[in-house]
DNA sequence: CGTAGTCTTGAACCGCGTCAAGCTTGGTGG
DNA sequence: CCACCAAGCTTGACGCGGTTCAAGACTACG
């Protein structure tokens, strides 16, 4: 993967921010790119930290997190394949980047990325598009801690998963469903602005009645889609 | 206001999305756009409604809130002046939009705003920075909706508004600040994560210990600006 | 002076957090 | 092959913060 990838034979060549872009524009950034793997658990970034590259999430699942003094933590994103990290026009963090999962980076250096934006309109509305899209999910995001149960929150997290699952084999997620989650226990409770032992004990209640079923402890399999979508309090079906 | 304006005159010439357009392209934006007046507590869209025009506030404050099924409702955006609303490329609504105040818009058809922005980069590029912005102000917001306590929540929105204020009239906020609240009780609520009850409850609370003093509905006036962001739990004081 | 809308206050309840053990799993070394 | 340990997860008991339900109190406006 380092270095030797050419952008044809890339997975996220048609979702990412260069998605739109072909030709000279794709010759250019082919030859600006670099990657960078990261381990499980490894930060990228700190928040208030210079950051002098900005990246797409070419495989793995990254996270964004901000926290307060005291050391209370929310997770703010979650960043899977094609997503975009950093800001152009910022040279400094504003959320702590941690990787969920082995991750691989396709980076550009910060000043060169943003004088090719400059130059090439498909770059910067792509950017747009995927920056709106973000905007969107944080609002469905913020329903969700503002007015969910913790018992809607984690059925609302699995059926998240689900339809990213589905997403990339291009079908319509519907009946039952095997899936390996992205995050731990504690990651989730980040994600979902719990603890970890609510988390832990509304997973054992959804297996209980019936709504998924638990292998091992990254490994959930739902019994009925539509059922879990009942159980994660409506509204999130839809977008996302 | 009603169409005659001119924008040379606009209060928010330069920091709308318009900012960055001189000459021709600001031109042509002044032949495109139309004002809209709306009164206090007026529905703008609905969820699910066809959009055919994108606008930014130009006086008075607007709401965007999304809503459960069995109807709870969150906030998920608080538009003041200079602020963006609608999407060019999607054609219905993602959120409820309403005036908290009477309100006016500076408004553009969808079709010819999309048009414009691909002929003109100064657009599409302070639309995304102002995109990026209100990414950033949400994830603050996450971070309050997940992990701070409902006297935290107050604070952190009284000091929101007192910065807001205080960007106004150029000056950093500090020491004794008067303001008006823009919401009301119930809208603070449905901002915050919170009930109407909690919110009045924690409201006399701060008044109790000093942190702020109340005049009638709307008036609030903070006896110690750092004393407030003590309050709010921190970080929020950075950011937004 | 009465009424409606908004806000405040009180009392009881409950969902989730906190604290404290256990349990499972996988890895390490004897 | 098994004892040991650490990390991640589950479970239980208990308490607190915020919601719910139910009255008042304050304005603004007829």
């Amino acid at each position: 993967m380092r270095g030797g990838m050419r952008c044809g034979d890339c997975p996220i060549r048609y979702r990412a921010v260069c998605a739109q872009c072909e030709g000279d524009e794709q010759a250019l950034l082919e030859q600006m790119k670099f990657y960078r793997s990261y381990e499980a658990g490894q930060p990228i970034v700190w928040e208030g930290d210079r950051m002098d590259f900005v990246a797409s999430v070419v495989t793995g699942v990254a996270t964004l997190t901000r926290t307060l003094e005291d050391g209370r933590t929310q997770m703010v994103g979650l960043l899977q394949p094609s997503d975009f990290i950093g800001r152009p026009g910022r040279d400094t963090a504003a959320c702590n980047a941690t990787t969920a999962t082995d991750v691989v980076l396709c980076c550009f250096r910060r000043g060169s990325f943003q004088q090719l934006m400059e130059r090439t309109p498909h770059l910067s509305h792509r950017l747009l598009e995927m920056t709106m899209d973000e905007l969107d999910a944080a609002r469905e995001w913020m329903l969700l801690l503002g007015r969910k149960t913790a018992r809607e929150r984690i059925a609302s997290f699995i059926a998240i998963i689900a339809r990213r699952q589905a997403a990339l084999t291009k079908r319509r997620p519907a009946g039952r469903i095997a899936l390996e989650l992205p995050l731990t226990r504690e990651a989730m409770a980040t994600y979902l602005g719990l603890t970890i032992e609510t988390v832990s004990r509304q997973m054992t209640a959804l297996r209980r009645d019936g709504v998924i079923e638990i292998a091992g402890k990254r490994g959930v399999t739902l019994t009925d889609y539509a059922r879990l979508i009942e159980e994660s309090g409506g509204s999130s079906g839809a977008a996302a």
